[in-house]
DNA sequence: GCAAGGTC
C-alpha cells in the first residue's frame, strides 16, 4: 500500500534540498500556486510504508496579525484600548497562493509532515501550515520531522523518528508576535498622534515609533552618545626610554604604564636619569601565530562589511541576498559558523582557481586541502556564508562584498599566519622597561584576506646581560580620551549581545532607527543620536521606566523560555505582561508631559495639550475605559467629544458596536474616575463617571463636596435618572468580532453611519412592519425590494422624527426598523451556507429586528433564521451573544419565577442565560409582550439599570416590575439582602 | 501610518 505523503518545508531551499535527499536525486518538480515555492514529487519510505511524497514549502510565516475594524484606525480609539483589543490572524494577500497550494495538496494526502526550521520560529510556522492543512483535511496525520541540518544522515534520522509538534514552542511565538504588537502599536499611535500636535513646526509629518527592539538600539546610540560628553580628560604622565643598538632607536615603555601624578613621575625620572645605564634584564623568543578567521556567519559578515568595505549592514544583506538569489553565494542568513563535517569544500575553492588574484592562493589550499576552523554557533540549518560560484563580472560593491566573501572563506580554509615574536626587557635605576619586535615567518591566509593588518616590527638583537648607555629617557604627558562613538558594528555586538533582535533582524533595526530621524550616521561611520531620539530618550528616563534599555525585553525572553520549557503558560504570561505594559503606557501618558519638555529643549516651545483635549488623540487623562460596553459586553466604552464639542460615551466597537450615550449639554466634562469603581455593576469594573456641569444646571440634591461635580456610576444611580441626566442610548447588536488565530469576520457592516438623533417610538400603525417581527421573512412570498425611505409597502419605515442623511444620494443600506431605530445593512463574511448575502438587522439591542435582504441571490438558502419563541431576537447571530440562548427556568410552577410588568400588566418571565460566557447562569426578567405593542421590556435579575436597556421611549424612573412572589423575604433591589429597601440600603450610592 | 519575526 501506498502512503500520501504531504511534507511542507519553511522555505523553497530546504523543500528542494531535503527532496533532494530524500529521493536520492530522483525528484520531479512541478509548479505550485507560489511561483517561489515548488512542488518536489518522490517515493521513499516512511511511516514503515512506501510513500509517495509531495514537498513543498512556505515562506516563513502563513499568517499575520492585525487588529480589526475600529481598532485599526489610528483615531477611532485611543491606544490603551490596543492593550485589550481582539486581534486578527490572517493570510496576507501575497501570500494566499502558498495558502491555497497547501489547502491543496493536503486534501490529495493521509500525512502530513512539517519540515519547519528547527527553533521556535519554526515550530510556530509548524503550527500554521498544521492549521491550514487540517481546516482543508481534518483527517490528515500531522507530523514533525527534527534535523538539525540538512545533510543525508540528519534528514534519514529525522524521518525514522518522526513526532508530534512542541505547542509549547509554538506558544511561546503566539505570545511574543501578540505582545509586540499590541505594546509597538500603543506606544507608537500615542507618540506619533501626540507628538505631532506638540511639535507641529518640526514633527507634524513624523512617525515616532516604539517597538522593543528599536528602542533599546537607539538606547546603546544614546547612552555612548552621552558617555562622550559627559568624558572629563584626565592627564598622564609616564616614562620613555630610547635604546640605541646598531644604529637603530628602540623605544621601551614603562612597565609602570601611565601615572596620574606628575611629580611622583619626575621623581622617577630623575631617578633613571641619574644612572642612566640600561641593563638587558630578558630577551626572550617566541612564535605566534594569527589565526586564520572563522567560517562567516551573518553578523560577523554584517560588521566586516561596516569596517571593512564601508557598506552598511542592511545594504550589505541586500547585496548579498542578490549574489544568492543570482547563485553566486550560499544563503547569506546564517547564524552557523562552521562547515559540517559532511560538507565537501573542495569544489567550491576549486571554483576560484580561475581567478587572477586569488587563484593561486585556491590552489594553494586544494594542495593543502581545506581545513576551517570550527565555530560554536549552529542554527541547525544553513551553513556558514561561502561563494557557490566563480564571478568575475560583477561590478561596485556586488564585486566588493563578493570578493569579501570569497576572499574570507578562502582564509578560512587557509592556514593561520605564522610569525616570531622577541621580547625585550630593559632595567634603568631599578625601572623596567620592555620592547617588542615581530618577524613574520609566513604569511599564509593573509595572502588573501587584506582586510587583516600584522604587520614586522623590526628590532635589533639583544643579549641578555648586556649594558647599552640610553639615548634618552624623558617624561610623556598625555591625556585619557573618551570611549569612540558607536559605529555600526559596534551596535550590531551590542545588539548580539544583549539578544535585542536576531541575526536577520539586526540590519533593519539599526536601519529603522535611521530613517525615524532618531539616530544619525557621520561622515566618519559614527552614530549621534538625533534631537528626536536623544528627547524620546531623556523623556522616557524622566518618566522613570527603563524602555530605553534591553531589560523588559530581556524579562519577556526569559518568560517565552518559561514557556517553552513548559513552566510557564502562554495565556497567563500574556495576561500578566500586557497588564505590566499597560500600567507602564498608562504611567507615560498620564506623564506625557514630561516627554514634550524633553523634546522642547530640541524643538522649542511645546503647544499646550492637556486633558480638556479628550479626543482619541493620544493626550490627558481620559484614556481609561468607563466599562466594558453595556450592549457589546465585548469592547471598552470612553468619554469622549463630538464634533460640536458634546460629551458622549461611546464603545470603541464602532462602528460594528454603535452603543452610544448622550449627555446633556450641561455637561462640560465627563471622566472615568481611576480609583472609584461601582460595587453593584455586574461585569466589573464598571468605573464611577465624573460629570462636571455648567454652572447652575446640576440640581441640588446631586451637588456633593465639589460644586457642579458629579461623581457616581452611570448605570445603576437613580439619582442621575431623577436629575434628568438623560443617558439617550443607540446601539447595534455588534457581529462576532474574530478573537486571536480566527482567520474570518464574520460580519462586517457595509457602511456606517453616525447617528444624529435619538430614535423615537415605533410605528404601530404599519401593519407589515408591526407583522413581520412575528413572522420573520416569508420565503413563499419574497417583500418587494426594500427601499430606503419606502412609501410604507416595505418592512421598514422612515421614522419621521430621523434626520436626513446630509448626502440625500440613494443609500439603500439607509433604512429606519419599525421601532424607530437605524437598520444597519450587513453582510455574512463567515464562510458558510450564508457567505455575501445580506440582511438588515435593527441597532437597538432590544429590538434586534432582522431580516435577509430579499435582494440577495435567490439561489442561496432562503430559509428564516432560525427562530426560538424563547429568544430575545428573531436573529441569532452566530456567536458572542449573550442572549444567544435563552432558555426559560421553568423548574418549578409555582409563582416565585414571575414578575408582573407594572408597564404592561403581562406576566414576565424570569430566564435564565444558559451559553457559556461571562452571563452563564445570570437570571433577567423578560416580559413576553412584543415590542411593537411598546414593551418587550428587560432587566437583569440582580440589578437596576433599566434606561441602558429599556426601549427608548419608555418614561424615565419608577419601577416597572412589581414582584408577585409571596414567598420568602423581601430583599434590597441593590445589595439583595434582607432587612432593608433601596432607601436605606447602607451599600447604596451616596449621591 | 504602528512591532518583530519569518521569507523572495
Amino acid at each position: 500500500m501506498t502512503l500520501k505523503v504531504l511534507c511542507v518545508a519553511e522555505k523553497n531551499d530546504a523543500a528542494r534540498e531535503i527532496s533532494r535527499l530524500l529521493s536520492n536525486n530522483q525528484s520531479s518538480r512541478r509548479e505550485g500556486l507560489s511561483k517561489f515555492n515548488k512542488i518536489y514529487e518522490f517515493s521513499c519510505e516512511m511511516l514503515n510504508n512506501n510513500a509517495s511524497v509531495s514537498m513543498t514549502s512556505v515562506s516563513g510565516h502563513l499568517m499575520t496579525y492585525d487588529f480589526t475594524g475600529p481598532f485599526k484606525g489610528w483615531e477611532k480609539c485611543p491606544p490603551v484600548a490596543l492593550f485589550s483589543a481582539p486581534i486578527l490572524s490572517f493570510c496576507p494577500e501575497n501570500y494566499q497562493p502558498i495558502k491555497k497550494t497547501l489547502e491543496r495538496e493536503a486534501k490529495k494526502n493521509e500525512v502530513l509532515v512539517l519540515w519547519t526550521d528547527c527553533d521556535r520560529e519554526g515550530e510556530n510556522i509548524g503550527a500554521e501550515i498544521r492549521d491550514v492543512c487540517l481546516s482543508a483535511n481534518n483527517r490528515i496525520r500531522v507530523y514533525r520531522a527534527r534535523f538539525s541540518e540538512i545533510t543525508f544522515r540528519s534528514i534519514k534520522t529525522a524521518i525514522q523518528r518522526l513526532e508530534s509538534l512542541d505547542e509549547k514552542l509554538a506558544a511561546a511565538v503566539y505570545c511574543r508576535q501578540e505582545l509586540d504588537l499590541r505594546i509597538g502599536a500603543a506606544f507608537t499611535r500615542f507618540l506619533t498622534l501626540r507628538l505631532q500636535k506638540v511639535f507641529p513646526a518640526d514633527l507634524a509629518d513624523q512617525l515616532v515609533s516604539y517597538g522593543p527592539c528599536q528602542f533599546p538600539t537607539l538606547g546603546f546610540v544614546v547612552d555612548r552618545y552621552k558617555q562622550v560628553q559627559q568624558f572629563v580628560p584626565e592627564t598622564f604622565y609616564k616614562l620613555k626610554a630610547v635604546v640605541m643598538k646598531n644604529d637603530i632607536s628602540v623605544d621601551f615603555s614603562w612597565s609602570r604604564g601611565r601615572l596620574f601624578n606628575r611629580a611622583v613621575t619626575e621623581i622617577f625620572l630623575e631617578m633613571c636619569q641619574e644612572h642612566p645605564t640600561a641593563v638587558v634584564s630578558r630577551v626572550a623568543s617566541k612564535s605566534k601565530s594569527k589565526w586564520r578567521p572563522l567560517p562567516l556567519d551573518t553578523v560577523e559578515f554584517e560588521k566586516h562589511a561596516s569596517r571593512k568595505l564601508h557598506i552598511n549592514a542592511k545594504q550589505a544583506m541586500s547585496i548579498a541576498e542578490k549574489l544568492y538569489t543570482q547563485g553566486l553565494i550560499s544563503y547569506p542568513r546564517t547564524e552557523t559558523n562552521l562547515f559540517p563535517a559532511s560538507m565537501n569544500l573542495v569544489p567550491l575553492v576549486q571554483e576560484q582557481t580561475q581567478d587572477g588574484q586569488w587563484g593561486d592562493m585556491a590552489r594553494q589550499i586544494l594542495a593543502d586541502t581545506p581545513n576551517p576552523r570550527r565555530g560554536n554557533k549552529s542554527d541547525q540549518a544553513h551553513p556558514p556564508i561561502h561563494p557557490i560560484k566563480y564571478a568575475p563580472n560583477l561590478q561596485g560593491d556586488e564585486k566588493k562584498v563578493y570578493e569579501f566573501i570569497v576572499r574570507h572563506f578562502l582564509a578560512c580554509c587557509s592556514k593561520d599566519a605564522q610569525g616570531m615574536e622577541t621580547s625585550v626587557d630593559i632595567c634603568v635605576s631599578q625601572e623596567e622597561f620592555s620592547a617588542a619586535g615581530l618577524v613574520i615567518t609566513q604569511r599564509n591566509y593573509l595572502e588573501v584576506y587584506p582586510y587583516d593588518k600584522w604587520s614586522d616590527k623590526n628590532i635589533p638583537n639583544f643579549t641578555q646581560g648586556e649594558s647599552l648607555p640610553t639615548e634618552r629617557i624623558e617624561l610623556v604627558e598625555g591625556e585619557t580620551t573618551p570611549p569612540l562613538l558607536l559605529k555600526e558594528a559596534d551596535l550590531i555586538a551590542l545588539m548580539e549581545k544583549h539578544g535585542i533582535g536576531t541575526d536577520a533582524t539586526h540590519a533593519e533595526h539599526i536601519e529603522t532607527i535611521k530613517s525615524r530621524r532618531y539616530v544619525g550616521v557621520q561622515q566618519d561611520g559614527t552614530f549621534l543620536p538625533g534631537m528626536l531620539g536623544m528627547g524620546l530618550v531623556e523623556g522616557y528616563d524622566e518618566i522613570g521606566y527603563n524602555l530605553s534599555k534591553p531589560y523588559l525585553r530581556a524579562e519577556l525572553e526569559a518568560d517565552l523560555k518559561a514557556i517553552c520549557l513548559g513552566q510557564k503558560n502562554k495565556d497567563d504570561v500574556i495576561k500578566s505582561m500586557v497588564e505590566k505594559y499597560k500600567q507602564v503606557f498608562i504611567e507615560t501618558t498620564a506623564n506625557a508631559i514630561k516627554i514634550d519638555q524633553s523634546l522642547s529643549s530640541y524643538f522649542g516651545t511645546p503647544e499646550p495639550m492637556g486633558p480638556e483635549q479628550g479626543d482619541m488623540r493620544g493626550g490627558g487623562d481620559d484614556l481609561l475605559p468607563l466599562a466594558k460596553c453595556r450592549s457589546c459586553l465585548q469592547f471598552d466604552m470612553y468619554f469622549k467629544t463630538t464634533r460640536e464639542e458634546k460629551w458622549i460615551l461611546s464603545c470603541v466597537g464602532y462602528p460594528q458596536c454603535k452603543y452610544i450615550v448622550f449627555f446633556p449639554s450641561g455637561v462640560t466634562h465627563a471622566k472615568t474616575e481611576s480609583e472609584q469603581l461601582c460595587n453593584r455593576c455586574p461585569h466589573p469594573p464598571v468605573h464611577k463617571a465624573r460629570l462636571t456641569f455648567e454652572r447652575g444646571t446640576i440640581p441640588y440634591f446631586l451637588q456633593g463636596d465639589i460644586p457642579n461635580v458629579f461623581i457616581g456610576c452611570l448605570f445603576c444611580n437613580e439619582d442621575i435618572k431623577r436629575a434628568g441626566i438623560e443617558l439617550r442610548n443607540m446601539s447595534s447588536h455588534p457581529p462576532t468580532v474574530a478573537h486571536s488565530h480566527n482567520s474570518y469576520q464574520s460580519v462586517v457592516p457595509q457602511n456606517s453611519f453616525t447617528i444624529q438623533d435619538t430614535p423615537h417610538n415605533s410605528n404601530n400603525n404599519n401593519p407589515i412592519a408591526s407583522g413581520r417581527r412575528d413572522l420573520g421573512f416569508d420565503p413563499t412570498n419574497p417583500p418587494p425590494p426594500v427601499k430606503r425611505y419606502s412609501d410604507g409597502t416595505s418592512h421598514y419605515t422612515k421614522h419621521p422624527r430621523v434626520t436626513e442623511p446630509p448626502s440625500g444620494g440613494d443609500d439603500d443600506n439607509f433604512v429606519v426598523c419599525n421601532c424607530g431605530a437605524r437598520a444597519n445593512l450587513l453582510t455574512v463574511k463567515k464562510e458558510g451556507p450564508n457567505t455575501g448575502r445580506k440582511f438588515y438587522t435593527c441597532m437597538t439591542n432590544s429590538c434586534k429586528y432582522f431580516l435577509w435582504d430579499p435582494r440577495s441571490d435567490p439561489s442561496m438558502d432562503t430559509r428564516p433564521p432560525r427562530q426560538d419563541p424563547t429568544q430575545m431576537s428573531s436573529y441569532v447571530p452566530p456567536t458572542g451573544d449573550p442572549f444567544m440562548s435563552l432558555y426559560p427556568n421553568r423548574p418549578d410552577s409555582n409563582s416565585h419565577n414571575q414578575s408582573v410588568c407594572c408597564r404592561c400588566g403581562e406576566q414576565a418571565k424570569l430566564l435564565t442565560v444558559q451559553k457559556q460566557g461571562n452571563n452563564h447562569g445570570k437570571q433577567f426578567y423578560s416580559c413576553p409582550k412584543p415590542r411593537e405593542q411598546g414593551c418587550n421590556f428587560f432587566q437583569w435579575a440582580d440589578e437596576e439599570r433599566r434606561d441602558s436597556f429599556s426601549p427608548p421611549q419608555r418614561g424615565r424612573g419608577g419601577n416597572s416590575f412589581s414582584k408577585v412572589s409571596r414567598g420568602g423575604p423581601r430583599l434590597c433591589s441593590i445589595c439583595r439582602q434582607a432587612g432593608h429597601n433601596k432607601k436605606n440600603c447602607p451599600n447604596s450610592n451616596p449621591f
